[in-house]
DNA sequence: CTATGTAAACAAC
DNA sequence: GTTGTTTACATAG
């Protein structure tokens, strides 16, 4: 596929068949996997129907009314468990028949029925039933060309309870499963995904994409370590062909299939062989100790003992886990079915074009084999759009929390950040110096990224750096000196309590602290104290350093602060508090807004070191031009191309999202859709949240009622407890294009409405959404 | 220069 | 022999 640069993937999606309702978002479900380009046809059937039928007449249960202020748009509430590509389908047949003069804009909201998605579990987030969700906000989906898919989080398989960890836009694939599996995050955010999904969760259901990505988690889940050969099969075509990616991004793959994210080095060499026919059978030996050498060279892989300290278990620094896994990013290309730009490698490395997103043009491919068949997906940067990173699963609506808009920012942020510079690095690396950051679960500062991304796979942190414990039983840690060897530096270097970080030996900045040994190297150590460093060291003492030898060293991870965005708000600095204690996601009270900052985190992350990225990883260097330094992310992943940007979903925050506002009449609020912007960043110039920009056409400016502030942070903040955030899709049939967007909800009842005389009861015009 | 890939020397088990 | 860490070199971008 190519891409028409304006249209917006995710029409062109639709065709394809989604899964319908069912969903099978569930992960139980499971469809048989299929590749993921397609759908099954049978479901594509399926929404044609719907999409026929409906021309006019909709599934039952869906609502449409004519947005009270803006001219052709009409509000649809879907049920949840509706189809969301049927109705997409019969809305743009509906909306092309109406032509200009009609109805041609439609904004689809949940409003809650039943769910088809996974029963059970349901994340706090959830809710989804709130109705009351009106407007806003933007996003960004689609036009863009490129756009691969985006997401839409959660993983079915992820538990609500679990927080889930939305990952955000990005896939998450990862299924928590029980564990907290970190989410995936696709690094693409282009991944459409989420239109699958969003029927699934939020308004229809299935995604197809995702499901068939799961299936791929969990392949790589179960088999965790070690899993059959077999699974990774998308590949084996090729399994001649050396994968395109690096040794890095492989190893992150493998250690991401796990539950516990993390795995021994001989786990690691049989997963690479398993997924990767390359290596067992062509390679020569000495790619194992390509893997140990980018083991301990880079930062971003965190020894762990095993409370005997009897095993090794190699993790990622969870400031830098990406959460990848090979579904996210692979994809068969398959000669007949051209991926689409969007897989395209990632490249990022390779490709230069700086801007060019890497979806379409790209492609690039290897040099090597020149094609793979794996195609790297995008990976870090996003494409044009950034996934919300609501926890859009479920219901597609946002919790309400105040926070929220934060994290979007974030999310947004690291996005578009990614789009305009080259490759953003979302995840940074830290600097283990600087890093501080990252781990910290609670405690610790932000983790930037982490808190964006999900980690919201909370569970993740704490896990990883409990990781300890659980291995052996028996042993257990000792606290005091377990085993490990921890040699973590004190604080400053990674704050995270929790992991370990390796240390540095060599880092002479950090040297500084930390002190003893002579040659530290890496550390884990469980937990740490919380210290929280500060990151300020940050130093970036990579290679700066020349200072030491000339060869390299670790490649530190940068902070994620850094990198982070603090765009979102741009605003702000100053609004945003770093957080530097972020809670954890666990923590929930206010996610949000602590994801917000997290980003901002830059602050204490940043770092330093040159803008370049010390890292590792790197995708590329070129980052930079864009935006400046703000966040400068930094891939981790070098990986041929993947780094993926670890973006986090900030989940947590979302997840813990209160419902808690329930539903009430929300008054007003117009709706603002996202346009398309061509890119992401444009939105978040645009204000993203600023409700008040008007995506569609018009936007009538009274509409705007949002709140939008104009700051950003605060605003989100700002947001009061009448309100809440929701997702919703802008489907505009004049453009072809299909948006998602933010809708907020604010509560007439309350006094301040903010929304003022003017807002909107919405509940009048759909009571049943309310 | 940076990111990667390789090879290899060493050290600790 | 395995696992890890580090150096060196080489190469592509």
């Amino acid at each position: 596929m190519k891409t028409s640069p304006r249209r917006p993937l995710i029409l062109k999606r639709r065709r394809l068949p989604l899964p319908i309702q069912n969903a099978p978002g569930e992960t139980s479900g499971e469809e048989p996997k299929r590749p993921p380009a397609q759908q099954e046809p049978g479901q594509a059937q399926a929404s044609k129907e719907a999409a026929e039928s409906s021309s006019c007449k909709f599934p039952a249960g869906i609502k449409i009314i004519n947005h009270p202020t803006m001219p052709n748009t009409q509000v649809v509430a879907v049920p949840n468990n509706a189809n969301i590509q049927s109705i997409i389908t019969a809305l743009t047949a509906k909306g092309k028949e109406s032509g200009s003069s009609g109805p041609n804009k439609f904004i689809l909201i949940s409003c809650g029925g039943a769910p088809t998605h996974p029963p059970g579990p349901q994340p706090q987030a959830q809710t989804s039933n709130d109705p009351k969700r009106t407007e806003v906000v933007t996003e960004t989906l689609g036009p863009k060309p490129a756009a691969r898919d985006v997401n839409l989080p959660r993983p079915p398989g992820a538990l609500p309870g679990q927080r889930w960890e939305s990952c955000g836009m990005w896939s998450a694939r990862q299924r928590a499963g029980g564990e907290a599996a970190g989410c995936t995050l696709d690094n693409s955010l282009t991944n459409i995904q989420w239109l699958g999904k969003m029927s699934s969760d939020g308004l229809g259901s299935s995604s197809i994409k995702q499901e068939m990505e799961e299936k791929e988690n969990r392949h790589l889940e179960q088999s965790q370590v070690e899993e059959p050969p077999g699974a990774s099969t998308s590949w084996q075509d090729s399994a001649s062909e050396r994968p395109p990616y690096s040794y890095m991004a492989m190893i992150q793959f493998a250690i991401n299939s796990t539950e516990r994210k993390r795995m021994t080095l001989k786990d690691i060499y049989t997963w690479i062989e398993d997924h990767f026919p390359y290596f067992k059978h062509i390679a020569k030996p000495g790619w194992k100790n390509s893997i140990r050498h980018n083991l301990s060279l880079h930062d971003m892989f965190v020894r762990e003992t095993s409370a005997n300290g009897k095993v090794s278990f190699w993790t990622i620094h969870p400031s830098a886990n990406r959460y990848l896994t090979l579904d996210q990013v692979f994809k068969p290309l398959d000669p007949g079915a051209p991926q689409s730009p969007e897989h395209l490698e990632s490249q990022q490395q390779k490709r230069p074009n700086p801007e060019l997103r890497r979806n379409v043009t790209i492609k690039t491919e290897l040099p090597l084999g020149a094609r793979r068949k794996m195609k790297p997906l995008l990976p870090r940067v996003s494409s044009y759009l950034v996934p919300i990173q609501f926890p859009v699963n479920q219901s597609l609506v946002l919790q309400p929390s105040v926070k929220v808009p934060l994290p979007l920012a974030a999310s947004l942020m690291s996005s578009e950040l990614a789009r305009h510079s080259k490759r953003v690095r979302i995840a940074p690396k830290v600097l283990l110096a600087e890093e501080g950051v990252a781990p910290l679960p609670a405690t610790g500062p932000v983790q930037e990224d982490r808190l964006l991304l999900g980690e919201g796979l909370s569970p993740l942190l704490p896990v990883q750096s409990i990781k300890e414990e659980e291995p052996q039983p028996g042993e257990e840690t000792p606290p005091l000196g377990r085993p490990i060897k921890v040699e973590s530096p004190p604080l400053e270097e990674w704050p995270s309590p929790c992991l370990s970080v390796k240390e540095e030996s060599s880092h002479s900045w950090e040297g500084s602290s930390h002190s003893p040994t002579p040659r530290p190297k890496k550390s884990y150590s469980g937990l740490k104290s919380p210290a929280r460093c500060v990151s300020e060291m940050l130093v970036i003492k990579r290679r700066e350093g020349r200072e030491m030898s000339r060869s390299r060293r670790k490649q530190h991870l940068l902070p994620p602060c850094l990198d982070e965005p603090e765009l979102l708000f741009s605003e702000g600095p100053g609004a945003s508090q770093r957080a530097t204690e972020l809670p954890l996601p666990a923590e929930s009270s206010e996610p949000a807004s602590q994801l917000g900052y997290s980003q901002e985190e830059g602050g204490p992350f940043k770092t330093p070191i040159k803008e370049t990225l010390p890292i590792s990883s790197t995708p590329s260097k070129s980052v930079l031009p864009v935006t400046p330094e703000s966040w400068r992310l930094t891939p981790p992943a070098k990986g041929g191309g993947l780094d993926f940007s670890p973006v986090q979903p900030p989940q947590a925050a979302f997840g813990p999202l209160p419902d808690s506002l329930g539903p009430t009449d929300f008054s007003t609020t117009p709706l603002k859709s996202i346009p398309l912007f061509d890119s992401p960043r444009e939105l978040l110039n645009s204000e993203p949240f600023d409700l008040t920009s008007d995506p569609f056409s018009t936007s009538s400016p009274s509409d705007m009622e949002v709140p939008k502030p104009h700051s950003p942070g605060p605003e989100v903040a700002g947001l009061s407890a009448n309100r809440s955030l929701t997702e919703g899709l802008v489907l505009d049939t004049m453009n072809d294009s299909l948006s998602k967007i933010l809708l907020d909800i604010s509560f007439p009842g309350l006094e301040e409405d903010p929304l003022g005389p003017d807002s909107i009861n919405w509940a009048q015009f759909i009571p049943e959404l309310w």
